[in-house]
DNA sequence: CTACAAGCTCAAGTGAACTTGAGGTCAAGC
DNA sequence: GCTTGACCTCAAGTTCACTTGAGCTTGTAG
């Protein structure tokens, strides 16, 4: 029979997630554990999905504050249902899209600008067809999509 | 006419970087710069060059010691030849496209792992259908492409 | 019964990439 | 001549995501 609860040592091993890791995640609020008598934690199965959704996000780019925000959305400690999963897919996949689409861009930029010495980014003719870029300020932006700040 | 040297102002206006970020980037030992008299810095115009390959590489994921590495190949603050930027491009390309890949296998378990609600990771037949995982190791690797150590 | 592995807490450290602040100099417009 | 803004240095601070270490307790195998 599996028991009930797990040690962290039994989560560590079969999430590949570092015990101290599982601690700082627990501080965070982002996993719950019980106790037992001796302190030490005891973890319920669910945990294991828990932390693979944190690995997850983290993979495709989420901070912990935004995956603990997600985490918030759903239904505590209970498996999300159809629709929490579908609003979040959506809006991660999306996520994914654009990042994927920026890496498109500059793999562009690799061959085009980049490989045309015109790396001086204001007036890559290339890039920059319509001279739009100094309208926004200065910056590498246009290989860039303003993702940041 | 325009000026032969820059000063640190025009270079962050026409690159959109800091100014206290330039100066950290030539402490590393990422760029370069004369003095006037003033002890003000003097840039010479193919730093732009320059700072533009750092700020593409890290979109791409690149750090700043990678970026140093890249940098010291290259011919000392001269446009790089055909050769290095060949070399350079297909480095870089295999990286976004390994990136890209990971990213379409995120998306993928976006709709099938999670969406079937098995996120327990080790045991889901959807992505690990020939149960490989057990003889690598704890964690989530099949999705994450064993990236990082 | 005794090793020793596994846990615990709490404070401090790490590394990446910068930013901020204090305190001071330099150049340009009025 | 004076103010204002651009620059300078150097030390320290910031955020993120953890890890490490000290010092102590628990659980388990022989």
């Amino acid at each position: 029979m599996l028991p009930a609860l797990l040690t962290i040592g039994d989560i560590r091993r079969r999430s590949g997630v570092a015990a101290s890791a599982l601690r700082f995640y627990e501080e965070r609020g982002l996993i719950r554990s019980e106790r037992a008598g001796s302190g030490h934690r005891r973890y319920a199965r669910a945990v294991l999905r828990r932390i693979a959704f944190i690995v997850f996000a983290q993979r495709i780019g989420l901070t912990l504050n935004e995956i603990g925000a997600e985490l918030a959305k759903l239904p505590d400690g209970h498996v999300p249902k159809a629709r929490d999963w579908s609003r979040l897919s959506q809006s991660w996949t999306r996520r994914i899209d654009a990042r994927i689409a920026e890496l498109e861009r500059l793999k562009t930029g690799l061959s085009l600008c980049i490989g045309c010495g015109c790396l001086s980014l204001e007036r890559c003719k290339l890039v920059n067809p319509e001279d739009r870029f100094a309208a926004r300020g200065p910056g590498p932006r246009h290989w860039l999509g303003d993702g940041r700040p």
